[in-house]
This record gives C-alpha cells, sequence and structure tokens, in this order.
DNA sequence: CAGTGGTCTAGACCACTGG
DNA sequence: CAGTGGTCTAGACCACTGG
C-alpha cells in the first residue's frame, strides 16, 4: 500500500495519476487501443483509494483520452477525422458590434527562436526569429479567448515597440511594413484548457474551448503568421451570415 | 435522512438531483447568480451522501450551468455572450474527399405540427404543418453527427416519400420542388450531448459537442428550413481556407 | 471563525461484458 | 463466473472565502 512518490507534496494523487497516463500516450508507451489497468489495480499500484482512481480516470475521459466499458476496462482512445468544413475566425475584427464592450490585453512580447514544428508551418528555417505576440481579449471585462500570434521577425522589425493595448495586428503590419493578409487556411476544434489558459480564462480547469490554428498568407503567397487562440465554449456563441451559392 | 422520491427506481440519485436542479433554473426558479444550497445542504435535504451530490454538482460545472467557489459556495451561471464571427457548415456537401467514406442513415421521418419557437424561426403559424427529418452521418462507419431539419410542409408535399440514404436533401429540394436555399443565418457553439444523442453517436453523456443551428432562405427570402446539428468533437477537426479580403 | 468546495479513504452492492 | 466500471456511503482533513 505504498503511495506513489510526489515531488510536490501540493500536488494531488490523481492529478499525478493523470499526469504519469498523459506522459505515457505521449512517449508512445500506450497507444491507441490499449488496455489501463483496472480501476481496482491502478489504486493498489499508486496506494490509492478507488475512488481517486476513477477521479483521474473521468478527468481523462472528458478529455477524450480514455474510454471506458462496463465489464470491459479503460482503454485509450486517440484518433481523429479531419473534415472539409468551412469555418472562420478573425478575433480582432468587427465581432462585437453589439452593446459588447471588446478589450485587449497584451500577456507577453518575446522574440524568440522558431521550433521544428512550428518553422515547418511558416517555412522558414528552424531556429529563425519570430514575433511572439500572446493576447488576452476580454468582452465587457469578461476574458474570453487567448490569441497568440507567431511572425518571422524579419518582416517586422521594431514590431515590438509598436504594438498598443487595443490595436489591430493585422492593421499594424499594413500600415507599418507593407503587409497585407489575403489568406488563411484555418483548423478549428474543440479542446480543453490547461491550467495557465483556465486562469486567465476565469474558467475551470480542463473546460471545452474552441481551439483555432491558422496560417494566413500574404498576396505574395508568403507565410506571415501563425496563430493559435483558445476560446471559452461556455458563453460563447458563434454568429455567421452566408451565401449559400 | 429520508431519501428522495424516485419516481423510477432504476435513476441514480446524482440524476434525479441533476434532474431537479436543471427544472429548477428552466422554470426560472434558479436565475443567473443564484446560490445553490452547499454540498452538505444537498446531501442531507435529499438524504443522499455528500460525495453524490458532488457528482451531481460535477456535471452541472461541467455543462457550463453552475459555478463552483472554495469557500463560497456554488452558484448558477447562465449567460451566453454572441460573437459575430463567421462559420460554416453544410455537412452533406462535399467535405469528406480525402479518403473518408461518408454516409448518411435515415433516423426518422415525420410530419409534425410547428411549435412555437420554431414556428417563429420558420415565420409560419404555430401549428403549420412540418416535415421533420432526423439523420445520422457517419465517416468510415463511424457516427460523426445527428443532423435534423425542418421544413414547413407547404414547400415539399410528398418529400418523405422521395428521401433516399445517402441522398442530398438540397438537391432533392431543389430538383423536385424548385426551392433554391441562397443564404443562411447560423448560430455556432459548444454544448453537451445527451443521452439518446450520446448512444447514436457512440460517445459518452454529456461529452462536448459541437451545436450548429440554422435558418435557411431561398431567393424570395422566404425561411424554408431550420436545421440543428451536433457534430462529435472528440473526432472531428473543422478545415477552412479562406480569403481575408 | 464558521462555512465552503477540494481531496481522499475503505468499504459496499449493482449490472454488465467476455472468455 | 471472475472481473469491470457505475453508483453510493459516511466519514476525514485541507485551504480558502467572506462576513
Amino acid at each position: 500500500m505504498s503511495r506513489i512518490h510526489r515531488e510536490d507534496e501540493d500536488i494531488p494523487y490523481y492529478k499525478v495519476l493523470k499526469d504519469k497516463i498523459i506522459e505515457d500516450i505521449e512517449s508512445g508507451k500506450l497507444n491507441h487501443g490499449d488496455k489501463l489497468p483496472s480501476e481496482r489495480e491502478l489504486a493498489e499500484q499508486f496506494g490509492i483509494s478507488r475512488m481517486t482512481a476513477r477521479h483521474t480516470l473521468s478527468i481523462l475521459e472528458r478529455e477524450g483520452l480514455v474510454e471506458r466499458r462496463v465489464g470491459a476496462g479503460t482503454f485509450i482512445t486517440n484518433k481523429r477525422i479531419e473534415l472539409d468544413t468551412i469555418t472562420f475566425n478573425s478575433f480582432s475584427k468587427n465581432m462585437l458590434g453589439r452593446g459588447y464592450i471588446p478589450s485587449t490585453k497584451k500577456l507577453s512580447i518575446q522574440r524568440i527562436p522558431a521550433k521544428a514544428v512550428l518553422a515547418k508551418k511558416l517555412r522558414i528555417s528552424e531556429g529563425e526569429e519570430l514575433i511572439a505576440i500572446k493576447r488576452l481579449r476580454l468582452v465587457n471585462d469578461t476574458p474570453v479567448a487567448i490569441e497568440e500570434s507567431c511572425i518571422p521577425y524579419k518582416y517586422c522589425v521594431g514590431i515590438e515597440d509598436l504594438i498598443q493595448e487595443d490595436a489591430s495586428l493585422y492593421q499594424l503590419l499594413e500600415e507599418k511594413f507593407g503587409i497585407v493578409l489575403v489568406r488563411a487556411q484555418e483548423y478549428m476544434q474543440v479542446t480543453f484548457c490547461d491550467e495557465s489558459e483556465s486562469k486567465l480564462l476565469r474558467i475551470k480547469t480542463e473546460s471545452p474551448c474552441i481551439l483555432l490554428e491558422a496560417v494566413a498568407f500574404d498576396k505574395e503567397e508568403r507565410e506571415i503568421e501563425f496563430s493559435r487562440s483558445i476560446t471559452r465554449s461556455d458563453i460563447v456563441r458563434y454568429y455567421s451570415e452566408l451565401r449559400l451559392r
């Protein structure tokens, strides 16, 4: 009945177990379809009660990482189908013209080297310098979304001194750097926020959120911006008016 | 310590309590900002243990109906901000041209009188006849979305005998009834599926899903169709390619 | 400082799945 | 029929909130 070792005594047992399972999924030790030990086994192995093990599995289930089947067990699920349906988001736009008061809070502006994944998306070399701009969007002082934009620094040298609270990034790119974004490729999905996101958005950790990832191109078909936004789904509803033909 | 009365012995206590609270919200007995009894009070009032009361509140919290604050209590939250951002869904379209095999299963076709809310959306009289078509969309035999379309029957008399499995509803409207849909107003939000939806989609009850509600108009600006779709968010990702100007 | 939700325990009985 | 997750109990200690 020996307890699992907790590096940090403040981390609750259910979280330790959760992190362990997620790590095993990310490292490839656990794969789609694999069976987890039963709740009773997990409880015994980790020296916790079955209810605590269940708590962990409930969270993982809500996040879509595991699937439980009565009488059979708990299984890893890790699959995604990609749908070719059109959606749209440009949070900075005129999205709030109906009695809401939008505002923006700068969270951070940093010059960082591009990691491999990001470099590929922006078609630049790994390690090339990027400007990363992280902002919090609010409506009537309620936080609604976290937006992060990454732009190769070569396209906008000095931008970090020009960005104002509540200013449009696209407008700035156009007026100061002559860069006009004309096209974007966008992915939208539901995700669950992590702890730091939940604090900024003032929602509970693991709440479902809208994740939007986009690459924007200028008229020379250059990849200019990679953006990633996390939007609260509990108080947000999207509206659109569209032509069917 | 008297148990709450269970009409149906098969309904678990946490569900009975959940339904009771939802009913109080829907009837207006509980409003945004109201404080619920504490977990210990709920447990005592309903003759259940505190852990069971907590289970109920966890579900309501995940659905965004209540908010818990340590030391303060549990409060009703029932607010939505509407965002003016464009999105799009036309599930029946060419959305799956990339190696996926889409299919459609008819669930039900019924002629029903329009309820007040629906009548208003379609600008017809309450009680006017509608055709309600409910279909399940699958990709590679995995259920992905439930779609329900409601059309005033006067626009498509006899349609119930024409609908084929896997046929496009819009195409049918155009070819057989001369109705061309040209414009739609659409709302998109994240929601949580109920029990019957979860069974059809083969996911757990209360999983987050994309809810899309739309009204489609023809070229004479007549409201032709109200549609409502519930899409799994665990395996679906939306893609869009868009022009920014 | 009384009350709150967060975490946790060590049990119990149930219906169900799968070999 | 052994094992599984689902439901449920009656306790416990904790940090935190708010009057």
